[in-house]
DNA sequence: TGGTGTCATGACATCGGTGTCATGACCTGC
DNA sequence: GCAGGTCATGACACCGATGTCATGACACCA
């Protein structure tokens, strides 16, 4: 590869001003400025970013940890939306600051992290993004000192700046949607209740529920947390059954998210239910793919992962614009990003009957 | 950061032989190099990728040009299957050779790729992977003259190193599979004519009908070419409308990936056609997030993208390891990758009456 | 005791750029 | 015609590593 001395050579002029010509900072005559243009093309000289970097002490490096790439087969993530919408928003972002991301991949190892963190630190990454699969505690304490970082999708105990979904927020918008439509008994199949998604959304469920005067009722909520494994789908079944064979089964049913309520819909099918007639049903994620390709469209509460990843960009280009190493500016606490509820077929309002139902709920339930 | 003249000078020692007891190149006396390890993590100091490559000419990484990040919303690819499982093909070769893989997300635009490329030589990439969203002829000429570079799922006419799917070898072996479970008249809802994919996977249709003795019928085969529009499922109602209001109604449906064939479920349903007991519905892709959750579960063919990464991946790797900058020993024609057809519950054997239709069938076609 | 060989270490140049400062050509005004 | 100023350009050092070669300490053997 052609180099500044090569092309200084050609044009018959010193390295330097082919320096001057190509960053602009100096004036140089039209006729010298022509010949070296020349020679860099004859040459197809291309600056080395290298050599720049180790002078100018800054590498325009962004690093990004993530398991997005191994993950592709998402099925194996416990919650359902790729981890890449993640990625995908913050490398929009950083893409426009004229800084270059460099994507590592986990490989779902958390034990490679530090050697991740080290390469970066070789490259000298002016900052680090750090993505996990679902929102979660930080597992690991990152090292890199020194180093600015964002979390994304995870949060630590001594205040690293960390973006999260609103998951309370979502599932209590998603909740009230189907109260709005008149639903009284909304089932709820949760993801594993250890996930920090299913407790926030929880609490989510039973404020909405509260706040419409609707009182909790402990046998419409079941949990399967065998996600991604054979008995995935027997624990699905068995849980249909169960709020399916009572007095007063459900007329809604959330499920904790897109990919779960699609193996509902095959169920309810089975079993002569129809979707949305007999029981409407709704998701979380907004993952597209089935949200919108199944039928009847599903109703769901976006997850907003690229919001969250591009949030995450801009918040870390902040913190290496301001050259003071003071995150002071920064709140503490992990930023919560909302989703939008999507609104699509597999809601509408419940049967008139479904009304009477509810009634002898509230009956049942006072005694 | 701290430098190697830090790390010599707080070890009492000349900075070449931090730089020794770095690299184990030559022997350090066992005291010196405790002093100086202990002074590099005192610093915590990590050696400067940028001063190293500098000086070997050697910068140890491999640049990947892809779509796959902007493209998360897969939905909007004309094939199903996210080109983000090439990547990871390839990223996990590239990883264990000990080469840092340098994502660029193109965001869709070709117009952008001649910087990316540019970005590129910047740092000096050994290599580059060019990888397009689906089976294509490549839509430009790369810059870059120099660096060894191996294309994925596309190919060009001037003999670039080149990955791509056995798509007729595919449709070939599924249609095989069909027969193979007794069914004669095995109808086609292809993926839009002109698409690569779609000519070649036709040809493996035909193939298999002509070697089994089926006569060709071209009412059983319809096109969809407004992927991801809003007109799509209209298409796709119309198609199955095609098939099925005949004397002579297919008993089995393959369909150009594995999203057709989820929209394809919700059809059938609607008309009250059991999958598989009426008709069995085969994919393309092997998308498992679909092709496993969907009920009852899809046979399907697998589009290869995580071997074909791979395998490129290899390519490339090899390229870079002959010295010669001779691409002598690699095959000129695109090397095809095939994947394996995996069957699932959505194939089964005709009912009996489906043996009635196919003599009718020939009847019909003999006149 | 001096010659020879091995071992550990350092001085110095170099890689490809860029910042600093110097230099020479040319123009301006008195 | 000469001091003073602007403009274009070059010489040189430096960034952080490493390759080459030199050097000094020490052990070994005759």
């Amino acid at each position: 590869m052609a180099t500044i001395y090569d092309v200084a050579r050609l044009a018959g002029v010193s390295p330097k001003t082919v320096s001057r010509v190509l960053n602009r900072d100096a004036p140089v005559s039209s006729k010298t400025r022509t010949a070296v243009i020349q020679a860099m093309d004859t040459l197809g000289y291309v600056p080395s970013h290298a050599a720049r970097s180790i002078k100018s002490n800054k590498s325009g490096l962004i690093g990004m940890i993530t398991g997005a790439i191994s993950n592709a087969d998402e099925a194996a993530a416990p919650t359902g939306l790729p981890e890449l919408f993640i990625v995908q928003g913050a490398q929009a972002v950083i893409e426009k600051s004229q800084k270059t991301l460099l994507i590592s991949d986990t490989g779902g190892r958390l034990d490679r992290v530090p050697n991740l963190v080290r390469t970066f630190q070789e490259h000298r990454v002016e900052g680090i993004l750090y993505v996990a699969d679902y929102h979660k505690p930080l597992e690991l304490t990152l090292p890199g000192q020194g180093v600015p970082k964002v979390l994304i999708n995870c949060f630590d105990a001594v205040g690293t700046p960390a973006v999260v979904p609103d998951d309370e927020g979502g599932q209590y918008a998603l909740t009230q949607a189907a109260i709005a439509q008149g639903h009284h008994r909304i089932a709820y199949l949760t993801l594993a209740p250890t996930l920090e998604a299913t407790k926030l959304r929880m609490r989510g469920y039973r404020r909405a529920l509260e706040e419409a005067g609707i009182g909790f009722d402990g046998a419409l909520v079941q949990a399967t947390d065998l996600y991604g494994t054979p008995g995935e789908h027997q624990l699905i079944w068995a849980a249909v059954d169960k709020f399916f064979d009572t007095d007063a089964p459900p007329t809604a049913i959330c499920c904790g998210n897109d990919r779960l309520a699609m193996a509902v819909y095959g169920i309810l099918r089975r079993r002569g239910i129809a979707v949305p007639e007999d029981v409407s049903v709704l998701g979380y994620d907004d993952h597209r793919l089935i949200s919108e390709t199944l039928f009847p469209a599903l109703t769901t509460a976006e997850l907003p992962y690229s919001a969250m990843g591009a949030r995450a960009a801009q918040m870390l280009l902040t913190l290496l614009a301001q050259d003071a190493p003071s995150p002071s500016s920064l709140p503490n606490a992990p930023i919560k990003i909302s989703g939008q509820i999507k609104t699509r077929a597999s809601l509408i309002a419940p049967r008139q009957a479904a009304h009477g139902n509810v009634i002898h709920l509230k009956g049942r339930n006072e005694i």
